[in-house]
DNA sequence: GCCAACGTTGGC
DNA sequence: GCCAACGTTGGC
Protein backbone atom coordinates (compact mmCIF):
# COMPACT_ATOMS: atom_id res chain seq x y z
CA UNK A 1 0.00 0.00 0.00
CA UNK A 2 1.30 3.73 -1.27
CA UNK A 3 0.19 6.92 0.74
CA UNK A 4 1.76 10.28 0.20
CA UNK A 5 4.18 11.88 2.33
CA UNK A 6 3.04 13.09 5.76
CA UNK A 7 4.25 15.37 8.33
CA UNK A 8 4.28 15.68 11.67
CA UNK A 9 5.54 17.71 13.97
CA UNK A 10 7.50 16.51 17.26
CA UNK A 11 8.53 18.40 21.04
CA UNK A 12 12.00 17.82 22.37
CA UNK A 13 12.93 20.22 25.39
CA UNK A 14 16.32 21.45 24.44
CA UNK A 15 18.08 21.63 27.46
CA UNK A 16 17.18 17.79 27.08
CA UNK A 17 18.12 17.30 22.97
CA UNK A 18 18.13 20.38 20.87
CA UNK A 19 18.14 20.89 17.56
CA UNK A 20 21.84 21.70 17.67
CA UNK A 21 22.39 18.58 19.56
CA UNK A 22 20.04 16.84 16.29
CA UNK A 23 22.31 18.41 14.02
CA UNK A 24 25.50 17.47 15.57
CA UNK A 25 24.39 14.04 16.20
CA UNK A 26 22.86 13.86 12.30
CA UNK A 27 20.77 11.15 13.90
CA UNK A 28 19.19 9.86 16.92
CA UNK A 29 16.19 7.43 18.60
CA UNK A 30 13.60 9.39 19.99
CA UNK A 31 13.49 7.66 22.82
CA UNK A 32 11.17 8.73 26.03
CA UNK A 33 7.63 8.66 24.55
CA UNK A 34 5.38 7.71 27.47
CA UNK A 35 2.26 8.71 25.24
CA UNK A 36 0.26 6.23 23.72
CA UNK A 37 -0.99 8.43 21.54
CA UNK A 38 2.21 9.67 20.59
CA UNK A 39 3.46 6.23 20.44
CA UNK A 40 0.84 5.24 18.01
CA UNK A 41 1.78 8.21 15.64
CA UNK A 42 4.92 6.77 15.56
CA UNK A 43 4.51 3.06 15.05
CA UNK A 44 1.51 3.22 13.04
CA UNK A 45 1.51 6.48 11.50
CA UNK A 46 5.19 7.29 10.50
CA UNK A 47 6.81 6.16 7.71
CA UNK A 48 10.95 6.40 6.17
CA UNK A 49 11.18 9.85 4.48
CA UNK A 50 8.11 11.35 6.37
CA UNK A 51 9.35 15.09 7.12
CA UNK A 52 9.14 16.18 10.62
CA UNK A 53 9.19 20.19 11.93
CA UNK A 54 11.31 20.11 15.43
CA UNK A 55 9.70 21.86 17.89
CA UNK A 56 11.64 23.19 21.31
CA UNK A 57 9.11 23.38 24.17
CA UNK A 58 9.23 24.59 27.88
CA UNK A 59 11.91 26.92 27.35
CA UNK A 60 12.46 30.63 26.63
CA UNK A 61 11.14 30.72 23.03
CA UNK A 62 8.86 27.36 22.58
CA UNK A 63 8.71 27.30 18.74
CA UNK A 64 9.71 25.57 15.14
CA UNK A 65 13.11 25.22 15.08
CA UNK A 66 13.98 22.86 12.64
CA UNK A 67 12.92 20.14 9.83
CA UNK A 68 13.94 16.58 10.54
CA UNK A 69 13.03 13.22 8.26
CA UNK A 70 11.96 9.65 10.09
CA UNK A 71 14.78 7.81 9.07
CA UNK A 72 13.81 4.30 10.46
CA UNK A 73 10.68 2.34 10.73
CA UNK A 74 9.09 1.76 14.64
CA UNK A 75 11.19 -0.67 17.07
CA UNK A 76 10.78 -1.12 20.44
CA UNK A 77 12.41 1.55 22.29
CA UNK A 78 15.55 -0.19 24.42
CA UNK A 79 15.24 2.22 27.44
CA UNK A 80 11.91 0.72 28.24
CA UNK A 81 14.01 -2.47 29.17
CA UNK A 82 16.72 -1.04 31.61
CA UNK A 83 15.91 0.01 35.08
CA UNK A 84 18.58 2.30 35.11
CA UNK A 85 17.05 4.39 32.95
CA UNK A 86 14.39 7.10 33.64
CA UNK A 87 12.04 5.84 30.85
CA UNK A 88 12.28 2.00 32.45
CA UNK A 89 9.00 0.26 32.60
CA UNK A 90 8.71 -2.68 34.58
CA UNK A 91 5.39 -3.44 32.68
CA UNK A 92 6.64 -3.99 29.80
CA UNK A 93 8.56 -7.12 28.19
CA UNK A 94 10.86 -7.96 25.56
CA UNK A 95 8.06 -10.19 24.10
CA UNK A 96 5.28 -7.97 24.61
CA UNK A 97 6.89 -4.11 24.26
CA UNK A 98 4.84 -1.31 25.10
CA UNK A 99 6.76 1.98 23.62
CA UNK A 100 8.41 1.90 20.25
CA UNK A 101 10.28 4.52 18.78
CA UNK A 102 11.74 5.94 15.60
CA UNK A 103 15.40 7.49 14.42
CA UNK A 104 14.52 10.98 13.44
CA UNK A 105 17.24 12.40 10.87
CA UNK A 106 18.49 15.77 10.66
CA UNK A 107 17.94 18.03 7.78
CA UNK A 108 18.33 21.83 8.59
CA UNK A 109 18.09 24.45 10.93
CA UNK A 110 15.27 27.34 10.06
CA UNK A 111 17.05 30.65 9.73
CA UNK A 112 14.87 31.67 12.80
CA UNK A 113 12.14 30.00 15.33
CA UNK A 114 8.92 30.29 14.20
CA UNK A 115 7.62 30.63 17.51
CA UNK A 116 4.42 29.27 19.08
CA UNK A 117 2.91 32.50 19.73
CA UNK A 118 3.08 33.19 16.02
CA UNK A 119 1.54 30.10 15.29
CA UNK A 120 -0.75 30.67 17.85
CA UNK A 121 -2.13 33.74 16.28
CA UNK A 122 -1.98 32.63 12.75
CA UNK A 123 -5.66 32.24 11.07
CA UNK A 124 -4.74 29.70 8.88
CA UNK A 125 -3.33 27.09 11.66
CA UNK A 126 -6.44 27.54 14.50
CA UNK A 127 -7.05 23.51 13.67
CA UNK A 128 -3.50 22.34 14.59
CA UNK A 129 -3.72 20.57 17.31
CA UNK A 130 -0.31 22.54 18.79
CA UNK A 131 -2.06 25.80 19.26
CA UNK A 132 -5.12 24.60 21.20
CA UNK A 133 -4.64 24.89 24.64
CA UNK A 134 -3.57 22.35 26.86
CA UNK A 135 -2.70 20.34 24.02
CA UNK A 136 0.24 18.12 25.47
CA UNK A 137 0.80 15.51 22.87
CA UNK A 138 4.61 15.76 22.09
CA UNK A 139 4.32 13.94 18.76
CA UNK A 140 1.14 14.71 16.29
CA UNK A 141 0.74 14.56 12.45
CA UNK A 142 0.51 18.54 10.75
CA UNK A 143 -1.35 18.86 7.64
CA UNK A 144 -0.18 18.84 4.67
CA UNK A 145 -1.72 22.60 4.20
CA UNK A 146 -0.71 23.60 7.24
CA UNK A 147 3.10 22.23 6.71
CA UNK A 148 3.26 24.21 3.65
CA UNK A 149 1.96 27.74 5.20
CA UNK A 150 4.46 27.35 8.00
CA UNK A 151 7.45 27.09 5.59
CA UNK A 152 5.81 30.26 3.98
CA UNK A 153 7.02 31.61 7.43
CA UNK A 154 10.59 31.18 7.80
C1' DG B 1 8.21 28.56 40.12
C1' DC B 2 3.23 28.42 39.30
C1' DC B 3 -0.54 26.10 37.83
C1' DA B 4 -4.08 24.59 34.24
C1' DA B 5 -4.88 20.77 31.57
C1' DC B 6 -4.65 16.26 30.88
C1' DG B 7 -3.41 11.13 31.24
C1' DT B 8 -2.86 7.25 34.27
C1' DT B 9 -3.54 4.52 38.34
C1' DG B 10 -5.91 2.03 41.61
C1' DG B 11 -9.48 1.53 45.30
C1' DC B 12 -14.02 0.41 45.48
C1' DG C 1 -16.75 1.11 35.40
C1' DC C 2 -16.44 5.28 38.24
C1' DC C 3 -13.71 8.75 39.83
C1' DA C 4 -10.39 10.81 43.23
C1' DA C 5 -5.64 11.14 43.70
C1' DC C 6 -1.59 11.66 41.64
C1' DG C 7 2.06 12.69 38.20
C1' DT C 8 3.47 15.06 34.05
C1' DT C 9 3.56 18.52 30.44
C1' DG C 10 4.60 22.84 29.09
C1' DG C 11 3.24 27.84 28.62
C1' DC C 12 3.81 31.74 31.10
Amino acid sequence: MTRSTQHWLMKSEPDAFSIDDLKRKGQEAWDGVRNYQARNFMRDGMRVGDKIFFYHSNCEQPGIVGIAEVATDAYPDPSQFDPKSKYFDAASSRDNPRWMLVEVKFIKKLKRTISLRELQGDPALVEMPLVRKGNRLSVMPVASNEWRHILTLE
